[in-house]
DNA sequence: AGCACGCCGACT
DNA sequence: GTCGGCGTGCTC
């Protein structure tokens, strides 16, 4: 197998010949580009340069009718494309300092991968405005960050205008007056609404906008923070708590000081073990550059065949393998990862390292940015992220493309990201399903993470509680090296207790069972209420009913263009198809037979809010969902809310189990987990108990005066294996279990697999194409015994939007066999002709 | 993917 | 007689 196949073998070193050809020799002007561009096809596209330009360059080309912008991926002489055909090159930016190799290896290792185009793969992961060369004079001049201040003498005015009710604005005048000067993010993590607000306010004069450049707004940090003693206290007030998560300026408010300036012995070991790769790793860059250097002079080239030699070429070192820091809820692995980072920006050969720390997502945790801005406050950090404005993200990417901003924090996009000098990456709660991309290139961010560090010969942290199970199976084999960090870093906290309520029993009993919740979950909520503590109910259904249902002839909401159910929606008022976004009104009566007797069938967290308000009509309740958070900002504000102790009871989907450490919760309610037990998907285990696991963790945060949180956990199926593991809070057994039975059912990560999917109005086109596919497979030169097919099926979720979808599973124990059949077969797929879309999805999540 | 060209139905 | 349907083909 070719070595360079295997994605996150970090034990493997890739072979690069054949991938990366060498650039062409630099004497003489190469007269042709061979330029990467965003079309499916495969190939570079040639063109005449009449001017200097590098590997990495972006340029604007011809294409067609049209121009665009490309990559300069290599220079050549001589072109296999008839002479006559060759088109110049437009422009060449040539302002922009050149995208790196390293960065073009990733690109082109993704592309290979993911059996993508190259130009298919580099230029979605430039930002738009990067792409567009009218912009390019302005991009570069607005060198800097925009920070807005309160106009000389306009803080009363200011103040006077902003009711204390508009809570987030009036956050945002108090920010701006303490702080100075905000930047667009900082704003934006005080107020969801900031851009507007800003905006509003710097017409009426209030504030003023200034572009400060990085170096200056390091600098204005620096000045206005005190002293270095003084910083380094404030962060450990900051990190203190549970896995530092907590709002900076709440914590901060709240004047608890208990420092933890000591770690706990995991923390202390993993933070050690983490230093030590990123000294090995920095000797590897210092013989790397001596290296270069040598190449150069005799002298130095004596120096390195030298016993002397500090250090071996970086070349024949193994890259250090990733670390899988495994720590439970609050054992403190923001800390390791701060830590981590200190380290690797503070360095002493490595003044100008960059640290790339990846999150789910970033509304989720905007603790998290909190938390590194004020433990690295002279250091620019900048966010990469979906949720940014075109223009700030370009800004923020070209911060990192110019290795100015040191530390990037962003989404999996931000994995894509051109970091020159690139040091540490850290992947925060690495077992996270949204790190899969889920729409065009579907790749997965931890994966490319792992090989993007091992490329580079750097340290990669993937931290979770409850890790994927590829990833703790590679560190039972010893692949990755596992960071265990078994005890709670806050000595006050304490796990939560779980039990169970068996509604089986419930019912037998006779005993009420109101609207989903039981007696037992009713009277905990209750006991709460009393004790001025909250409760937080994880229910992973929105809507008020999965399906309205007629008692008479058995009519049942159905969506015309999706094989799903209508799911009732009652405060809109509206029937909504969650899987095509179809809508309409709730019918008066039954469609079919005119009854009037329409029952909702089920739960979701509208119905659960709703039965809540009628039990506890004097508790305060908040909803979390995608519903209750569409309004940009809205979920922030929803947060707040439960921060600051102004709700009582919290009902959410999985929105709230990640990251938000809610102080005061100390009552975990899941109300319904049983459909996750019984799916057909064989990741769904892994997926419930990660879940489970991290919701259970919002109570073990506030340990209450007379014990521990309390997780409460709603099934039919008390007796299920899942539950027993997560009542001992036993990942590594639930682990085991779980990988037993993929070992012996030969599922992932046993195999790898890929997944081709085909849609067409006909499922039977979809079929047809997927059948042939399976034929050409079966063909002599394509077959190869370590590859076995599946039929193709229709997929679970057949019609979608009208569109019917299956799919064939290709699997393979061999990654490499795999991947060299698959780019085999794209070859044989991609020129046929049928009435289908299709495309092919590698290490698919979701089968 | 865009964006052409290209050859057949209902309209100012 | 044109406007426009999306089928096929090309982009250095």
């Amino acid at each position: 197998m070719t070595r360079a196949d295997d994605l996150s073998d970090p034990f493997i070193a890739s072979s690069d010949d054949a991938l990366f050809p060498a650039t062409q020799p630099r004497t003489g002007a190469p007269a042709i580009a061979r330029v990467a561009l965003d079309t499916p096809l495969l190939t570079l596209f040639d063109y005449r340069l009449d001017q200097a330009a590098s590997p990495g360059q972006l340029v604007q080309v011809p294409f067609g009718r049209r121009q665009v912008v490309g990559v300069v991926w290599e220079l050549t002489q001589r072109s296999e494309v008839d002479p006559k055909k060759l088109r110049e090159v437009t422009s060449v930016w040539h302002e922009l300092p050149p995208l790196g190799d390293d960065w073009r290896d990733l690109m082109q290792f993704a592309s290979r991968y993911y059996q993508r185009g190259v130009g298919e793969v580099a230029l979605p992961a430039i930002p738009g405005h990067l792409r567009t060369p009218m912009r390019w004079p302005r991009l570069l001049a607005q060198r800097g960050v925009q920070r807005y201040r309160i106009a000389d003498g306009a803080l009363g005015p200011l103040m006077q205008s902003v009711p204390p009710r508009l809570r987030a604005q009036r956050r945002l005048a108090e920010g701006l007056a303490q702080a100075g000067t905000l930047d667009a993010d900082e704003a934006r993590a005080l107020c969801a609404k900031a851009a507007d607000v800003l905006k509003q306010w710097t017409a009426a004069g209030w504030v003023v906008v200034e572009t400060v450049a990085f170096h200056e707004a390091v600098r204005e940090a620096r000045d206005t923070d005190g002293d270095d003693t003084d910083r380094a206290a404030a962060h450990d007030r900051h990190t203190e708590s549970c896995d530092g998560l907590d709002d900076v300026l709440g914590d901060a408010a709240d004047g608890r000081t208990v420092g933890t300036k000591t770690l706990t012995a995991g923390q202390a070991d993993a933070v050690a073990a983490i230093r030590d790769a990123l000294i090995a790793a920095g000797a590897r860059h210092l013989a790397a550059s001596a290296a270069s250097v040598a190449m150069s002079g005799v002298e130095a080239a004596h120096a390195a065949n030298s016993p002397a030699s500090p250090a071996p070429p970086a070349e024949s070192l193994p890259p250090p393998p990733p670390f899988l820091l495994y720590g439970v809820t609050c054992s403190g692995k923001t800390e390791v990862y701060l830590r981590a980072v200190a380290q690797a920006l503070h360095a002493r050969e490595s003044h100008d390292a960059q640290v790339l720390v990846l999150v789910p997502e970033i509304n989720l945790t905007p603790q998290l940015e909190g938390v590194f801005r004020a433990r690295f406050p002279n250091e620019q950090l900048v966010t990469l992220h979906s949720g940014l404005a075109e223009g700030e993200r370009a800004r923020h990417w070209l911060a990192a493309h110019r290795g100015e901003a040191r530390i990037v924090l962003g989404t999996r996009l931000a994995v894509m990201a051109s970091l020159p000098h690139l040091r540490l990456i850290v992947v925060d709660e690495e077992h996270d399903p949204s790190y899969k991309q889920q729409e065009g290139l579907r790749y997965s961010a931890r994966d490319l993470a792992i090989w993007r560090a091992n490329r580079l010969r750097i340290p990669v942290v993937l931290g979770s509680a409850t890790p994927s199970l590829d990833s703790w199976n590679r560190a039972e084999q010893g692949r990755y090296v596992r960071l265990t960090m078994p005890e709670r870093a806050t000595p006050d906290a304490v796990l939560p207790r779980v039990s169970l309520i068996d509604m089986d029993i419930e019912r037998k009993r006779q005993r009420m069972v109101h609207e989903g919740l039981s007696q037992p979950l009713l009277a905990a909520i209750r006991a709460r209420l009393d004790a001025g503590e909250q409760s937080l109910l994880f229910l992973n259904r929105r809507g008020y009913a999965p399906v309205l249902n007629c008692d008479a002839c058995g009519w049942i909401s159905d969506c015309r263009r999706c094989s799903a159910h209508m799911v009732l929606h009652k405060p809109e008022r509206r029937l909504r198809c969650h899987h095509c976004g179809a809508e309409s009104r709730i019918p008066h009566a039954c469609p079919d037979c005119g009854n009037l007797d329409l029952a909702p069938l089920g739960r979701g967290t509208q119905r659960i809010e709703e039965a809540l308000t009628e039990h506890f009509p004097e508790a305060r309740l908040a909803r979390i969902d995608a519903d209750s958070t569409r309004r940009k900002g809205s979920a922030q504000a929803l947060f707040a809310q439960v921060h600051a102790g102004e709700v009582d009871i919290l009902i959410g989907t999985q929105m709230v189990a990640k990251g938000h450490d809610f102080r005061n919760v100390t009552l975990v309610g899941v109300v319904n987990a049983d459909s996750a037990l019984f799916s057909h998907d064989f990741r769904a285990a892994e997926r419930l108990f990660a879940q489970l696991m991290q919701v259970a963790g919002r109570a073990g945060r506030a340990a209450r005066a007379d014990g521990p949180g309390d997780v409460l956990i709603q099934t039919s199926y008390a007796s299920h294996p899942l539950f027993a593991s997560l009542m001992r809070h036993d990942y590594a057994g639930f682990a085991a279990q779980q990988l037993e039975e993929r070992r012996v059912a030969l599922l992932p990560p046993y195999t790898r697999q890929a997944l081709l999917r085909a849609e067409a109005r006909k499922l039977d086109d979809a079929m047809a194409f997927l059948k042939q596919a399976r034929e050409i497979a079966a063909t002599p030169a394509l077959n190869d015994s370590r590859i076995s097919l599946g039929d193709p099926v229709p997929m679970t979720m057949v019609r979608i939007a009208g569109t019917e979808r299956a799919q064939l599973v290709v699997e393979s124990p061999h990654r490499g066999a795999l991947q060299r059949f698959l780019t085999q077969w794209m070859g044989e797929l991609r020129p046929l002709r049928a009435p289908v879309r299709w495309h092919l999805e590698v290490d698919p999540l979701e089968i």
